[in-house]
DNA sequence: CTGAAAGCGCTTACAG
DNA sequence: CTGAAAGCGCTTACAG
């Protein structure tokens, strides 16, 4: 075996020399007195070959440490055994469960996960597809950033790669898209304050732009048309998606477009909150002004992310098990490597109300 | 371009096939009129190509949409580009930190992220390796699972790959190592608790077979023997490094050998906790047993998790700020995989003592 | 500055 | 059942 000279200079590259010559399928061959394609064989486990050759040939396999080059197998063959999971923020617990539900489904299906984090910024978004487009996956899981442009990222993408989008719509882009039922979910928490007693619902927290917001709106919507109430305007109120935005905007729900406190009779008992986050920050602000959550005013989020179990008082919220989504995304993906092309397809996956001790009754309310 | 015809029956297989047929250096040249070897200097942004050359493939790249096959480079200039990340627990926000932090780093390198989430398996961290070697990574960060075998370990990775170990000691393995300062952290911690007047303090949480958790007693231990201490038996509480475990485990600090209430000058007032998830659940227990934390006793935790701002009270902990131990992990490795061999080495992280309400003064103690 | 040829580590008809 | 040969998409000395 010729070692060749490293003749190249070391030039800054983005790649590195891997370590030492790693053992082939030659080197196998050789010391076990066979072919490279009996070999090869034996590693596909073809049944073509004689029992004492192959036990020979896994003999040596071990002895050497043999390690499959599946790159040069994916390359020969023309297949891929990898898969592209981009996740607009694998900081929150949400996003990271759903990474580890793709993961497992796809490490079960032989397939190896090719992670990119775009930290919700589009610009990141696209080089972070580009590169690992690169690396030939057979196909995307894709949780968009926030203003993603979808037809930008089609160009990215080149269309050859099937593509599973996850939890927000990404327009201009025609790829399957997998979303939580947000709609059925705020109308449900929303009809169960509505059972309670509550008659002035507020809608907290949120991008009203964001698709995920105007659904979740929708559903509120469905549900206080229903009971024949109308909404003030400000019971809506705008906030970043976070606790701490939330919790600095609790006191809007109680003012009117002049910044005046409302009447008694106009101020909400109750808020269905944009999501968990918002909902535990609103409490928080709640609290600093003197109301006391799941007391004297009743608040739902949304995710049950795990603190929510955990808050005081504890959260009443929609549990949307993001693992599972993250399995059922891969799935959605295999399937459609599968079998390639046909329509694009949507699929909503439910979500369950989770009646915690936030979600009090009105003051006063007969019991 | 002669297009081989599909023979192979559609075997179950663990790969996909590609979409359609790729776009090639071959497509390019041709339409170009130049050779492969000359798209290939274009790709490689070589100065060797003549300007005008060199704008004709490259409008033709655009005008083709080609996707650079780097797999393909990869084998043929025995290179690589990715970097795998193996994970005990992606759902932990610690650890998602930390796979963000390193996918930042590394992607800003030009490396791309192959992901593996072990979910604390020993026996799927073995496979989930197994796995990610084949893809050839240039190197590998781990994040142990508990029980972990470090010798079979190494035997899996066939000592190629560079390793950085991080967080938990891998016995039986010869790679790098970062982990955090943990035992200056408990020290810290504990001589805070000393300083605020408390002498009877406790270490609650975590099991003491754990590196991490011995480490911190150890840093505990450090401060009460400075402090001319001797810790009761049953100021040491085992508990799984969960919030539901140590909220159950709270009255095992009030109780003595023989499950009988211990007399009140032998009852700690204070306890450093293993991490923030125990501290937190040791305060709900608290609650639960008439104590009010961060009034009556005071609470420590380790890690600085989002909630922990958010507790009531604010916990008292030590930052470790997981997303730069990260990028740090991810330069270690690069530049391990850069020089190649010495002695491994063994990185300490800095933490920092971060005050909050929960470490209150003893009862009765002068201001 | 450009092209022809060899080769990275594998697989796969095709002969024997 | 096994081996020789071609080729996946690239890169890289080596000629010209």
């Amino acid at each position: 075996m010729t070692t060749g000279k490293q003749g190249t200079r070391p030039k800054a590259s983005q790649t590195s020399k891997r370590s030492t010559q790693a053992i082939t399928v030659n080197d196998i061959a050789k010391a076990a007195g066979v072919s490279r394609a009996t070999v090869s064989l034996v590693l596909r486990e073809s049944p073509l070959v004689h029992v004492d050759t192959r036990a020979r040939v896994e003999a040596e396999l071990k002895k050497q440490g043999y390690i499959y080059n599946r790159s040069a197998a994916n390359l020969r063959r023309r297949t891929s055994s990898s898969i592209a999971l981009v996740i607009n923020d694998l900081t929150n617990p949400f996003f990271a469960e759903f990474a580890a539900g793709v993961d497992e489904a796809v490490g079960a299906r032989g397939y190896v996960t090719l992670l990119g984090n775009t930290s919700e910024s589009p610009e990141r978004e696209e080089a972070v597809l580009a590169s690992l487009m690169e690396h030939q996956p057979a196909g995307v899981i894709l949780s968009p950033a926030e203003h993603s442009d979808g037809e930008r990222l089609e160009r990215v993408l080149g269309q050859r790669s099937p593509v599973v989008v996850f939890n927000r719509e990404l327009t201009g882009a025609h790829w399957d898209f997998l979303v939580l039922d947000n709609r059925n979910g705020a109308r449900m928490a929303t009809e169960h304050l509505l059972e309670l007693g509550h008659r002035r619902i507020a809608f907290f927290g949120g991008h009203a732009d964001s698709s995920s917001c105007r659904e979740r709106r929708a559903g509120y919507a469905d549900a206080m048309r229903a009971a024949k109430i109308e909404p003030l305007p400000h019971w809506f109120v705008e906030t970043a998606p976070t606790r701490l935005a939330a919790a600095t905007r609790a006191d809007a729900l109680f003012l009117d477009g002049n910044a005046a406190n409302v009447s008694a009779q106009d101020a909400p008992t109750a808020a269905v909150c944009y999501n968990d986050a918002v909902a535990l920050g609103l409490m928080l602000g709640l609290v600093r002004h003197g109301r006391k959550p799941g007391e004297d005013f009743a608040v739902t989020g949304f995710d049950d992310i795990p603190e929510a179990a955990f808050a005081a008082p504890p959260l009443t919220t929609l549990a949307v098990d993001p693992r599972e989504r993250g399995r059922q995304a891969a799935e959605l993906l295999l399937q459609r490597i599968g079998t390639k092309e046909g329509e694009e397809r949507q699929t909503t996956a439910p979500v369950r109300l989770v009646v915690r001790g936030s979600s009090c009754k009105p003051k006063g309310a007969a019991s």
